[in-house]
DNA sequence: GGCCCTCGAGTTCG
DNA sequence: CTCGAGGGCC
């Protein structure tokens, strides 16, 4: 049958098979079987018919894969299975006599077979790809969605640059997918494709900028906010994994995964292949490392995945890396560079960290200037002194990494490294306590670094999120004496901005960029004075966080927001108490109370809510809090000496409140059954200055105690308090339980069916007889978007 | 007292 | 990403 006599609609379907086969047997069977000039004809031919018969163009088909316009942002996915991060196992390169270089793999094997207790367990064994981890969504056999791996939880949506990458196919080939799948896989850039672009952009005399390197470039592309410059790029894609994945029967073995992949359009790796137990994998990994040079793409180890899905199930993860998996990697490449300097960095707690200033040089794809040496012990290690020539690699492949001084090369008269004995900043004392790996600058809130270190972590996107306050700022905020404290972010005003960068631009002589064809320019620090505004309002644990407390980081932070639920009875707990919450002992409640014994602190934080900062998830504190902090826990707990739990009791019985205690006199104690040596040693240590002191907190905290839970209580009530509400129909940016949760969180009971009494119904997507009812009674109806948008005003 | 996990803190480059 | 160290469990 020839063009002519097909009718338009059956031309485009045919061409539109035949490319796709084309790819497939391009793509995934590394097999072309029509040569470029004949593929790049029929493309022509089909732009041609579509454009002609715009109503034949399909998003799917392969003309369309550079589609949509330029976005401004990438919206985030959440993975709805998250997406693994892989242990990493190395070979070591100089074992001792006697010990086995593979290690670390055969331990992972070993754990395995014990905990399975099977022997030489079948593992599915491929190259670990250099590129970018995605994630693919396919709805009915169509290709809906495509994001990055982010955090592993979240990434972003990059569909439309996904979309042209050819090896990634728009529609499902054979059958028996099913009607959700994510596949996840490897988007890379062929060395190949890598030189020949750079070749171009070389030819084009700095039009076109250079890549650096592979795994760069795949990165790097993705995140192009024009999908045409991301077609411009030769990109590649091979799948290894499973996301998301119902209706259909899931195979049992991975490489039957891998093999399903194949026959359903992806390409899939020819080097995967399955190898048993610990020396199958190892003499894999011999295999591919002899290999590596000679690929036609950039590889960084390979990975072993225990081939049988059941019993990946029954391994399960730690934290998010799978026990099931391990990414055995290749060693790191290294360069030899020359030690310029060693500079101590000085961090937001004090720690003095000591870095090496390179002579630049290109490892591992990047060029590497600095290299942390960690602390005074790793210097001695190596022995690293100004002057030498060091061998850097890249750990991990991110980090750079001083691995060894080359001796030989060590020019005379160098001397060893050792800590500076005061600090480069604030000249105050580095001291190193005993026991500890670092060392601290002692000047606290003197030390500009210290400062501007603090600040810094304040300001972060974890913390108060203060977008556009860098480190240059806060720096050149408190040299000029506008920040001492973080409180200072919040008296701030657009003149003080202005004022500052007139003094930056004057110390740096520098032509005032403030100014712009005649004008002042302002908006960066309008913009500035903005964010600052708005972090005003934040959560008591992003808050808690931010303060920057010793061990205190995101989870001890989310943990005593939880907990106690309010700030004011948290800053005045005695140490003691704090202890009560799971996963904070000694170190770190006695880290919390030390800082908050600082008045100066104290007085940061008044200043703070002073300044309109705003807490606005204050609550009570929880149950379990509230029984721990009855009488007579809290003196068993307090940190009193020789009170037993029994004796406690007793004293929470004759007495209603600490403070009665506290002040009872000898005669009271032993009245309320107390031994009189028992009762000696209370009240001296009560009327002690230590027990007087506790005394003081402990009255204010369950001051703090009370009031927020009457606080909680009079405030609890919802803004849809006494209302009930009904939901129907399918939501689509959350699912009904998340929309109840929501809707009780604020005071609504949510029912199942709609009555005269029912205050208002949520109808969703395809809403059944449950609107008709609603209707007829003439209740009020809220479509999603007016439900999020009072999610969102009431804090959702 | 030792082991295993998790968390905190510091870090690099584009 | 890595190291060091705190916390919990045996």
């Amino acid at each position: 049958m020839s063009a002519k006599t097909e009718t338009p609609a059956a031309r485009a379907a045919r061409l539109r098979e035949r490319i796709e086969d084309a790819n497939y047997r391009y793509h995934v069977l590394d097999d072309p079987d029509i040569p470029d000039a004949e593929y790049d004809a029929m493309m022509r031919e089909l732009e041609a018919l579509e454009a002609e018969h715009p109503e034949l163009a399909t998003p799917e088909s392969p003309t369309q894969r550079v589609g949509g316009t330029p976005s401004s942002a990438f919206l985030p996915v959440r993975h709805e299975i998250p997406m693994l991060s892989l242990a990493n196992a190395f070979t070591d390169p100089a074992p001792r006599p006697g010990e086995d270089p593979n290690k670390q793999t055969r331990d992972f094997v070993r754990k395995i077979e014990q905990r399975l207790d099977v022997r030489d367990p079948m593992f599915s064994v491929e190259p670990k790809f250099d590129g970018l981890a995605i994630s693919l969504r396919y709805e009915d056999g169509m290709f809906v969605r495509g994001a990055t791996r982010g955090d592993g939880e979240t990434g972003e949506d990059v569909t439309a640059n996904l979309r042209t990458i050819k090896a990634i196919p728009l529609k499902l080939r054979g059958k028996g997918w099913p009607r959700v799948l994510e596949v996840r896989g490897e988007v890379y850039m062929p060395r190949a494709g890598f030189e020949a672009y750079n070749e171009k952009a070389r030819a084009s005399e700095g039009k076109i900028k250079p890549l650096v390197n592979p795994r760069n470039a795949a990165a790097g592309s993705l995140r192009q906010l024009d999908p045409r410059v991301t077609a411009q790029r030769p990109l590649s894609f091979y799948a290894y994994a499973l996301g998301a994945f119902e209706g259909a029967p899931m195979p049992a073995r991975h490489s039957e995964v891998l093999a399903k992949l194949r026959e359903w359009g992806f390409p899939v790796s020819p080097l995967v292949s399955t190898a048993r137990g610990a020396e199958g994998c190892l003499a894999y990994f011999a295999k591919i490392g002899a290999m590596r040079d000679k690929l036609p793409f950039d590889i960084d180890g390979v990975v072993y995945k225990v081939d049988d899905l059941a019993a990946q199930r029954e391994l399960g993860f730690v934290g998010r890396t799978p026990r099931w998996a391990i990414a055995h990697k290749f060693p790191a490449q290294e360069q030899t560079t020359l030690v310029e300097d060693i500079i101590v960095n000085i961090g937001r707690t004090g720690a003095a960290t000591p870095a090496a200033k390179l002579k630049p040089v290109f490892v591992g794809g990047v060029t590497v200037t600095n290299a942390t040496l960690h602390n005074a012990d790793q210097v001695a290690r190596l022995d690293v002194r100004v002057g030498d020539t060091v061998i850097v690699r890249r750990a991990g492949d991110v980090i750079p990494e001083v691995v060894r001084v080359v001796l030989e090369l060590r020019p005379k008269g160098t001397k060893p490294w050792e800590m500076p004995k005061h600090c480069p900043i604030c000249g105050s004392d580095i001291v190193r306590e005993e026991g500890e790996a670092v060392a601290r600058c002692t000047g606290e809130l003197a030390c500009a670094a210290q400062r501007t270190q603090s600040v810094f972590h304040f300001a972060g996107r974890r913390a108060m999120d203060i977008d556009g306050l860098g480190e240059r700022y806060i720096e050149d905020l408190g040299e000029f004496g506008y920040l001492r404290t973080v409180a200072d972010l919040y008296k701030l005003t657009l003149e003080d901005l202005l004022e500052m960068k007139r003094r930056v631009d004057e110390r740096d002589g520098t032509v005032p960029e403030t100014v712009k064809a005649g004008k002042i320019a302002t908006k960066w620090a309008e913009n500035l004075i903005e964010a600052i505004d708005k972090s005003r309002r934040t959560t008591l644990e992003r808050f808690l966080y931010a303060l920057g407390i010793q061990h205190v980081g995101e989870s001890t932070a989310k943990a005593l927001a939880t907990w106690f639920g309010d700030l004011h009875l948290i800053r005045h707990l005695p140490w003691p108490l704090l202890k009560l919450v799971p996963d904070i002992g000694d170190e770190v409640a006695r880290a919390i109370d030390a800082f908050f014994e600082q008045p100066g602190n104290q007085k940061v934080i008044d200043d703070l809510l002073a300044h309109g900062v705003e807490i606005r998830d204050t609550h009570p504190p929880s149950a379990k809090l509230r029984t721990a902090l009855a009488l007579e826990n809290v003196l068993a707990r307090a940190g009193i000496p020789k009170l037993t739990t029994r004796r406690a009791k007793q004293l929470a019985a004759a007495f209603d409140s600490f403070e009665a205690v506290a002040t009872a006199d000898m005669a009271a104690l032993v009245e309320a059954g107390l031994p009189r040596e028992t009762a000696e040693c209370l009240h001296g240590f009560l009327h002690g200055q230590e027990g007087k002191t506790l005394a003081k907190r402990v009255v204010r905290a369950l001051k703090a105690l009370h009031e927020a839970t009457a606080h909680a209580r009079a405030t609890a009530a919802g803004p849809l308090d006494g209302q009930t509400v009904v939901l129907t129909g399918t939501l689509s940016s959350l699912t009904r339980d998340e929309a109840k949760g929501k809707l009780e969180t604020l005071g609504a009971k949510v029912s199942g069916s709609v009555s005269k009494k029912t205050s208002f119904i949520v109808a969703g997507e395809a809403a059944g007889s449950k609107l008709d009812k609603a209707q007829e009674l003439g209740i009020e109806i809220w479509d999603e978007a007016k439900l999020t948008k009072f999610l969102q005003q009431h804090g959702g």
